[in-house]
DNA sequence: ACCATTCTGTAGCAGTCGCTATGGAAAGGA
DNA sequence: TCCTTTCCATAGCGACTGCTACAGAATGGT
């Protein structure tokens, strides 16, 4: 059915630029360190409008989460899917992030695995939590196939070689947001690469 | 010389013991999440005595750090000391860091790394990075001394190691909060040992 | 024109934050 | 005993937290 014509006197701002604003604020301070008062600033409305258009603040990061997801976290799907092994996937992955996570510009490392840290909502932690578990589970899904494809070899244990990506991808992340540059990160993803077993070369 | 004599009433409350009281709810919560009116319930004592004893919140944070440091951060040093090898060392202490991270009944993880995240304090926040980045310079010092002694090879890249060995302890603390087990961080600790260059077997 | 509907700005709610002024209680020294 | 010194408990400071009641402004429908 289509969308009803709009009633009422219309919004006077433009709600994605809104969001976007709060998913800068969010990425860069976290959920909790980030208040009412700073996204009303930054998103340019008041606080009402605020919770007109976005409902509560766990709504409001809720859907910045999922934006955020959306627009910069597109990057790792792509790494994974173009590559032609998942090995090659995973170097991409890892190289692509030393990259996103030191962007100028906009602040750095991942928001999904920065922002619920220290946070007194457990629904927001375990929002974040759920999002991360549920990228090991796809690393591991992945790396399993390739096992059984026979493109990676049978003494690959695709549970830890999923987790030791994700830990390095959090590592990665910390890192960025302590000061470290995108070269060396670029070595540090190079490095952990070397964890998988030795192909079989025929 | 001598301490004097303590003079006027003496302190009714153990100052080690609330010490340690406020670094268990740092260490669980982070210097943000938790509050002065949590930290007193938790030490069993009112604000003024607090700040009498301790000087600010961000005081007792700091002792609180140093005290973390002395009992829950030596492990470091002794597994570092103990193995014969700089290699040995530092796969032992991921290991022992899978155990630390995880041991039941008290916070998971590292103080040092997670504490600070999405502190609004850029003193905190500054305090722990100084922490960390002094880790991974102990880490580099170590490997480029093993490299130089013949102990490594030569092409080992001690900088980026050492960057590696500090990530993928940050991402195991991280982990552990998420809820992976002791078994699942050895196992990722042993893989991520899989990273450094060949031992020339002779 | 008038109404219903929706948005916006002002102003402020109750609660919590880190922190402290104040007065009484508990100790040692004279 | 009296004084000095130090600690403790009550109570509360101003600022901030997430959130909202209310009234006015702006739209479309009739």
């Amino acid at each position: 059915m289509p969308t009803p014509p709009p009633r009422g006197r219309p919004r006077s701002f433009d709600r994605a630029a809104a969001l976007d604003a709060a998913t800068m604020l969010f990425w860069e301070r976290g959920y909790e360190a980030t208040s009412i008062a700073d996204l009303t600033e930054a998103m340019g409305i008041r606080a009402p409008s605020l919770y007109a258009a976005f409902g509560d603040k766990r709504s409001l990061f809720e859907e910045a989460v999922a934006g955020f997801r959306h627009t910069h976290g597109a990057y790792v799907a792509r790494a994974l899917a173009e590559e032609p092994t998942v090995r090659a996937g995973i170097a991409r992955l890892l190289r692509d992030s030393a990259t996103e996570f030191t962007t100028p510009g906009r602040p750095h490392g991942c928001l999904v695995i920065s922002a619920g840290v220290n946070c007194g909502s457990p629904q927001v932690r375990e929002q974040l939590r759920a999002i991360r578990e549920g990228s090991v589970a796809d690393f591991e899904r992945l790396i399993a196939a390739a096992v059984a494809s026979g493109e990676e070899p049978p003494e690959t244990d695709p549970g830890t070689l999923a987790r030791l990506t994700a830990a390095v991808l959090q590592g990665m992340s910390q890192q960025s947001r302590d000061g470290v540059g995108r070269a060396e990160l670029e070595l540090l993803a190079a490095a952990a690469m070397r964890a998988w077993p030795p192909l079989r070369s025929e």
